[in-house]
DNA sequence: GCCAACGTTGGC
DNA sequence: GCCAACGTTGGC
């Protein structure tokens, strides 16, 4: 099983949302890097936490599973999203997504107390100027940070 | 609102 | 294939 950060402006889809659909299909990533960690490295059961940008108080705030494979993004098919490439026909699609679900929300861990963790210090998330919206999350990252959500 | 960092674009 | 210009991201 591998582990995941995604991150997500809440203004746009916060954790609440995810809550209240259960499931998501996870569209609209027009990153390559990004996509190729969908479509090349994930697994369904692997899971992720489910992280705030751009808001507030930026920080993981939930945790999600990764409940089905890649399959091609249909936004990128649809002229009237934001998210339509017309470089990609129906016959060769360059985008794609995974679909989530809901496991948990949890206190918000921000990137302050995140970053006060030595265990954390090459978390992807945390390095300057990361910009990718998914990151790979190493399994003593994941457990150190499960250790965190146990406290208040 | 500022600005550093990064990805993409396009001229050559 | 290089690289400057540009647009976007996202923390602060």
């Amino acid at each position: 099983m591998n582990y995941w950060l995604f991150k997500s402006e809440p203004s746009a889809y916060s954790v609440d949302d995810l809550a209240r659909d259960r499931v998501t299909a996870w569209t609209g990533v027009r990153n390559y890097q990004a996509r190729n960690l969908m479509r090349d490295a994930m697994r369904a059961g692997d899971r992720a936490f489910f992280h705030h940008s751009s808001c507030e108080e930026p920080g993981i705030a939930g945790i999600a599973e990764i409940c089905r494979p890649a399959y091609p993004d249909e936004t990128q098919f649809d002229r009237k999203s934001r998210y339509y490439d017309a470089g990609a026909p129906r016959d060769n699609p360059r985008w794609f997504n995974v679909d989530v679900k809901f496991v948990r929300k949890t206190r918000v861990v921000t990137l302050a107390e995140l970053r006060a963790q030595k265990a954390l210090k090459n978390m992807q998330v945390l390095k300057r100027g990361n910009r990718l919206s998914i990151t790979p999350v190493t399994p003593a990252e994941w457990a150190c940070v499960e250790h965190l959500l146990e406290k208040t």
